[in-house]
DNA sequence: GAAAAATGTAAGTATTCGTTACAATGGAAC
DNA sequence: GTTCCATTGTAACGAATACTTACATTTTTC
């Protein structure tokens, strides 16, 4: 059947992209456009203007004929869809290399995400405060979590440690995850996770450097 | 026309499960075993064994029916796939928070990728070395590059900074980019360029854990 | 009031994805 | 040795997704 519910399902190379029409238009923004228009976003992005416009298209009208989008409005509309309208209360575990580097990391902040608890299994380390963020035990966490009613959490921890990390997130009464950790969890249930791998990223890069001989 | 040449193309997707194929291999391997099956494989990641063997089939026959596939075998086939048997010289540019992580990273000496210099603009930087990397004036780039071989580079400068590295890193000859400035590169000629936005991969989880009513 | 610019949407095509099915092959059991 | 079982490689099919083209409609501009 080619029948759809109402509430369609969006697949996910759109909300992908639907963060992209984000920056870009605070980019804008910032440059002093009040208004665009798909044409704009799709050059800027690498993309043609009717995708630009078909993905809007899933979620509702944001357009004006003739004039295009008006920044602040789209801006807005994007961040309600994608539900950082709403501030996000975020922990990260594992306070190493990496999680530090993803407690001072200012980019979260601007989209919605405030990262409010670090947690770590070094005793040394718990007590402490790094970027004004403080460290807790794990074995706090389920009670740090309600405290400041975290739903998502960041793992940073090394891989034999990761799943184990989920879930106690998860008990926790975490909703969502991503892990930075190189290895699959198994997916605590009605959990979202996603999965961030920094070497991955990298072999996708050296695939794509040797097999560069396409259409010039 | 449905004709394909006989080097074809391979999707992108493909290519992003084969580094989760050979991340799982290494950990099977790490517990003990020697062969494994593409039901074995599929389970451990969530696909289904036909997926398996069909992402395979794109590279060539790696199997042996009846059997499965040696662990050891595939791993080297695979990291020769996806250029990773070479050893990778690699640069990171920006020495920030995120910069020192991924200097300290243990992750990327495993998967053939290797740092070996660091950039940053900021002169009191310059000279001192982190994790054993020496950090170089980006002035110095193009020298540094070519002599210690350099062929792709990470970019962690603040947003304002990221188009700037990347031309300077393309103008030293690097080929590819990693870049985790959240901004959209113009990309240099010839050059490979993937972006990773680390509040993006918050948003697009924010976005799954509030439209989560799917089937249950 | 006509021309220009831009949206929303439909139609059509191509690509990718995922599943099912099965012949062929190697190893194990006896 | 012969038989049985597990597993691969591949084809065929169907569905989902992506991309392009096209156009009627609407707003601004001159």
């Amino acid at each position: 059947m080619t029948e759809m519910s109402p509430e369609d399902q969006v697949p996910k190379a759109v909300v992908n992209r639907m963060s992209l029409y984000l920056r870009e238009l605070q980019q804008l923004m910032r440059n002093g456009h009040n208004t665009t228009s798909s044409t704009q976003l799709g050059e800027l992005l690498g993309f043609t203007d009717a995708q630009v416009r078909k993905d809007l298209a899933h979620f509702g009208q944001f357009g004006y004929p003739g004039v295009g989008y008006r920044c602040e409005e789209l801006v807005s509309a994007i961040r309600n869809i994608l539900g950082t309208d709403q501030e996000w209360p975020v922990a990260i575990v594992g306070v190493g290399n990496l999680g530090r580097a993803l407690l001072g990391y200012r980019g979260f902040g601007n989209q919605g995400f405030r990262v409010v608890a670090a947690f770590d299994a070094d005793q040394a380390k718990v007590g402490s405060q790094i970027e004004g963020i403080e460290v807790f035990a794990v074995e706090d966490m389920q009670e740090i979590v309600r405290k400041e009613r975290i739903r998502l959490g960041m793992i940073a921890v090394p891989a034999k440690a990761a799943q184990q990390a989920a879930d106690q997130l998860a008990q926790s009464g975490v909703e969502g995850i991503v892990n930075f950790a190189p290895v699959t969890l198994v997916k605590p249930a009605g959990l979202c996770v996603v999965g961030v791998d920094l070497a991955i990223e990298l072999e996708q890069l050296s695939f794509a450097v040797v097999n560069r001989e396409k259409k010039p």
